[in-house]
RNA sequence: GGGCGGAUAGCUCAGCGGUAGAGCGUCUCCCUUACACGGAGAGGGUCGCAGGUUCGAGCCCUGCUCCGCCCA
């Protein structure tokens, strides 16, 4: 034990600098390979090697490393693997981005200079990663850390290319895709994002050859007219009768097009029902084009400016070519009307720019056979989502799923397993070929492109373990139990490791997936560095404490909601621990005399403060272990929460005070190694969520012989065994007796350092029995004299009454208070009982309830009645003696008479029973003063009597 | 256009058929030798709106209104 005085409030800077490393060296976050423990595997969602983390990462993480912890002190062989992502684009633009800076351009430096400078790049960001792990504590197997460029990762990236191809799941085709003009590559349909804009339909008349008659087409896109090579109608369209078959010219290039029947393409309702057809420049048009062989006429080049093809516009971009086009059409009388239209427009993810449809040569993953098994693993429960209505997301999107577009316009990435002779011969191949297997010339060219990023990450939980290696760790630890990420990626990254998983390893690649949602600032906006609201996490940390970040985002983490984040919050949480260090330094400061050996052999049983603390300890892991099985970290926290502040140190830390203080040697001492014990306990259920205050505390605690080296690696509360009920049922007693007095102590006001005597009454020998064995913890707890345990019976004058279930308090209050405090506490306990009974009464006369509800049910309300009914009576009674009234008569009639008549007379009208009764005067025989108050039609359902009565001297 | 969420105390959220909850914030009192990053107490809710089912509805059903995502 350290001999330090430990500082009066927690300072998390210091220790939070002090721990990873003794972690690291330690080697606690390894896991082995072989092992008899049961294994618990993840692999990390990879972040991007250009950038730092961001919240999303902080609660991702987080996440991660409570499971990982939880499961590791469970005793499981607990693999968290960590690693990065190459990121295509995202990386090729920043490095771009910086070397411009220098005035480097990548194409004067050419390719291989390119991806050396990017390189060193990576290096210069892996570790500023690492730093910003060691500052949240993740505990993450860094021996085993892997990027996806790294060859293992490469020959597995290759291997599956190879052998989807082989299989015809790899294809190359010419085909409309996605095109970035900026990022100058091709994208997926999942890298395009769709946003609705303000945008025009034009109407523009094309002639029918051979005729008079005109046909007006609706357009958003009139440059594209250029490229048309038909005019689509619908067949049932009697406006177009007749027409299908001819021939239409397009304007400004006169070409003639035929007019085609196509229903499913044209819908007669939208525009004008007759529609241009454009095969090269839209998804819908290259469709149409298939179906009637149509012409595919390349109008815009991959920069997005107009191509020769499209004549005197060569060269212009395509906004302008717009408004040259749509200007022309106007100067020849062919633009017929011009309307304001929303039209949804793809952007690239990446950039923002509006991306092309552009026609080209791409390698694309047929996905539907790979999506079929991925599908059943999800319906047979192989995989479970956390939230479950993701599966329904999930579904929608497989069943519907196209093929993906893999090769991309890049340097940074994965080069194309596939090499090109002049003879026209492709050879995809893990290795470079020497010679054409058809013509055995050498000198094949490589596919310069490389593969989509996500396809690698497809790859992660195996080829991060080895694969297509039968490595020990692969056949340890996969299949993974859980993929944490955030739902924004499920189709980019869930759904694709699912269907490679499958595929390649026979396996699912993960038992649960776990999809976090989107933190959001305060006000519930998504964090932006546009608008300035994003929390750095790393600096929050330094601010409060990673610990108190990491609590705040388990507890804000609710399963299938945006989480809000405040630095308040935040606060909160270093606050919790402040409490925690505070509650460990009054540990620590009454345990100097605890002898070294003193937590050997099974602990004293102690008082009932001790078996309560014991069991309640008890209950609480098991509702923790319970939560994080299941993924409801929220929960978890929260029953930490209350359990450490709102019992430890609330309850148990004062009543612990007692023997600590007392001069009995065998309950200090009883007490001394309940304390240590539950402390003991309560780090370890806290330790997943904040690693670093708990292992800086329990290192200074007393521990048995042979525990481990560090919290991290001790066991977690189990949670198991007998409960001690008889405690946990006699300290609900103590602690309503006291809530009970220091309530009414609160109401009469009576001073809060006065100690006062009190009365407890109950009905039950056995009540009275635990109650005088609890004297004296209820005694210091209520800041009492005296406390005397009676049976119920007499009435004391001026006194203040509580009634609790099982229970009466008596507080005498004469000499002490005010009376008309008194009065009103009484007046409100009144309206409020009479509400609860006439609702309960009025239920209990309806027949139908008596005869379909169940027979419990019934009962429990008849029973509340009786209840209420002798509420009602003792307040009654006790009204008229604080009133000074002389008790009328024997008081077993009148007042009950007078409580429980007042309800049945009205009948059942709108008004409350119970605000009626408080504040109609007459009725009460109350001072004029009252009525200035009447009662709001509709401000309350429940009775608010005497809510802002102007103080005033009574009597 | 289709689908999925959400709407409960001032704020953030639990609850999902039988007496409306927590944390934070607010108000009152208190610097009591673990903690003022604290203690004790209090106030605060026609559970989005309208129908329906039920003995009984934040909770189930239908419709509607807002807000947010995803897909086309």
């Amino acid at each position: 034990m350290s001999e330090e005085k430990l500082s009066k409030a927690y300072d998390p800077r210091e220790v939070e600098a002090r721990w990873y490393p003794i972690w690291e060296k330690g080697g606690y976050f390894r896991a082995e390979d072989r092992s008899p423990k049961p294994p618990f595997s993840m692999a990390i969602p990879p972040p991007n090697i250009t950038g730092s983390l961001h919240m999303g990462h902080a609660l991702s993480y987080t996440i991660e490393d409570i499971v990982t912890r939880f499961e590791r002190m469970r005793g499981k062989n607990a693999l968290w693997l960590p690693g990065t992502d190459h990121a295509g684009i995202a990386t090729q633009m920043v490095v771009e981005r910086e070397l411009r800076k220098e005035g480097i351009e990548r194409r004067a430096i050419g390719r291989e200079a390119f991806v050396q400078k990017v390189w060193e790049w990576r290096e210069r960001c892996g570790s500023r990663i690492h730093e910003q792990f060691r500052a949240m504590g993740f505990s993450v197997d860094w021996s085993r850390e892997r990027f996806t460029l790294d060859p293992g990762l490469s020959r597995a990236v290759r291997h599956v290319f190879v052998a989807l191809h082989a299989k015809g799941l790899i294809y190359r085709a010419q085909r409309l895709i996605n095109w970035c003009p900026r990022c100058q590559t091709a994208l997926s349909d999942l890298e395009v994002e769709h946003e609705e804009r303000a945008g025009k339909l034009w109407h523009i008349a094309y002639a029918v050859e051979g005729s008079d008659r005109s046909l007006v087409v609706a357009t958003t896109r009139p440059e594209t007219l250029l490229g048309d090579s038909a005019v689509a109608i619908h067949p049932d369209d009697p406006r177009y009768a007749g027409l299908a078959g001819r021939r239409a010219i397009v304007p400004l290039v006169d070409r003639p097009v035929p007019i085609v029947a196509d229903p499913i393409l044209v819908s007669m309702e939208f525009g004008t029902g007759a529609v241009k057809v454009t095969p090269a420049h839209d998804f819908a048009d290259f469709e149409t084009g298939l179906r009637h062989q149509l012409e595919r006429i390349v109008v815009l080049d991959e920069n997005a400016r107009m191509s020769s093809a499209a004549g005197p516009y060569a060269g212009l971009d395509r906004f302008e070519a717009r408004e040259r086009v749509v200007a022309d059409l106007a100067a020849k009388g062919l633009l017929v009307k011009v309307e304001e239209h929303r039209l949804a427009v793809g952007v690239c993810q990446r950039c923002a720019t509006v991306v092309e449809p552009f026609l080209s040569w791409q390698w694309f993953v047929k996905t539907k056979p790979l999506a079929a098994p991925a599908i059943e693993a999800v319906e047979e429960g192989r995989i479970r989502f956390f939230p479950e209505s993701w599966k329904a997301t999930y579904f929608h999107w497989m069943h519907n799923i196209q093929d993906w577009c893999i090769s991309r316009q890049l340097w940074w990435g994965h080069q194309i397993p596939a090499w090109y002779c002049g003879c026209g011969e492709i050879v995809v191949a893990e290795q470079e070929p020497d010679r054409c297997p058809r013509c055995g010339t050498g000198g094949l060219r490589r596919d310069p492109d490389v593969l989509d990023t996500w396809f690698s990450s497809a790859l992660w939980p195996f080829s991060t373990l080895g694969w297509p290696d039968r490595t020990a760790a692969l056949e340890t630890f996969y299949p993974t139990t859980l993929m944490e990420t955030g739902s924004d990626i499920l189709f980019f990254w869930v759904a694709r490791m699912i269907m490679m998983g499958l595929e390649f390893t026979g396996e699912v690649p993960f038992r649960d997936v776990y999809l976090h949602s989107l933190v959001r600032d305060e006000n519930g906006e998504k964090m932006s560095k546009t608008k300035g609201n994003v929390i750095d996490p790393l600096e929050l940390t330094r601010e409060q404490g990673a610990d108190a970040l990491r609590f705040t985002l388990a507890s804000q983490s609710g399963q299938g909601r945006d989480l809000r984040l405040s630095v308040e919050r935040v606060a909160g949480f270093r606050a919790f621990c402040n409490k925690v260090w505070n509650a460990s330094r009054f540990s620590l400061m009454n345990l100097e005399d605890f002898p070294a050996d003193g937590r050997e052999g099974s602990a004293p049983k102690g008082g009932l403060p001790e078996r309560w603390i014991r069991a309640r300890l008890a209950q609480t892991a098991a509702e923790v272990t319970a939560a994080l099985e299941a993924y409801r970290f929220p929960d978890a926290a929260s029953a930490i929460y209350q359990f450490i502040w709102h019992e430890l140190c609330d309850w148990y830390i004062e009543l612990a005070k007692i023997p600590l203080q007392g001069g009995d040697p065998a309950a200090r001492r009883a007490a001394q190694r309940t304390l240590v014990d539950v402390l003991d306990g309560a780090l370890r259920l806290l330790h997943p969520f904040m690693p670093f205050i708990t292992e800086e505390i329990w290192q200074l605690l007393p521990h048995r012989r042979g525990e481990p080296p560090s919290i991290m690696v001790s066991a977690y509360p189990a949670g198991d065994g007998e409960l001690d009920e008889a405690a946990l049922r006699e300290m609900d007693l103590v602690q309503r007796a006291v809530l009970g007095i220091r309530r009414v102590r609160g109401e009469s006001n009576v001073p809060p350092g006065k100690r006062i005597p009190a009365i407890v009454r109950a009905k039950e020998a056995s009540v009275r029995e635990s109650l005088r064995a609890a004297e004296p913890f209820i005694r210091p707890l209520a800041q009492l004299s005296e406390l005397t345990v009676t049976a119920p019976g007499e009435r004391l004058r001026r006194a203040a009454v509580a009634l609790l279930p099982e229970l009466e308090l008596v507080v005498p209050l004469e000499g002490l208070v005010d009376f008309a405090e008194e009065e009103r506490r009484l007046e409100k306990e009144i309206g409020k009982a009479e509400g609860d009974r006439s609702g309960l009464e009025r239920k209990l006369s309806n027949p139908s309830f008596l005869e379909r509800a169940p027979a419990e049910i019934v009962a429990k309300d008849r029973a509340r009645v009786a209840e209420l009914g002798e509420r009602l009576e003792k307040l009654g009674q006790q009204l008229s003696l604080v009133r000074g009234e002389e008790p009328a008569a024997p008081p077993a009639k009148a007042p009950k008479a007078k409580a429980s008549k007042a309800p049945k007379e009205r009948p059942a009208g709108k008004a409350s029973p119970a605000k009626a009764s408080t504040k109609r005067p007459a009725a009460k025989a109350k001072p004029a003063a009252r009525k200035e108050a009447p009662p709001k039609p509709g401000a309350s359902k429940r009775p608010r009597p005497a809510a802002k009565r102007p103080p005033k001297k009574r009597r």
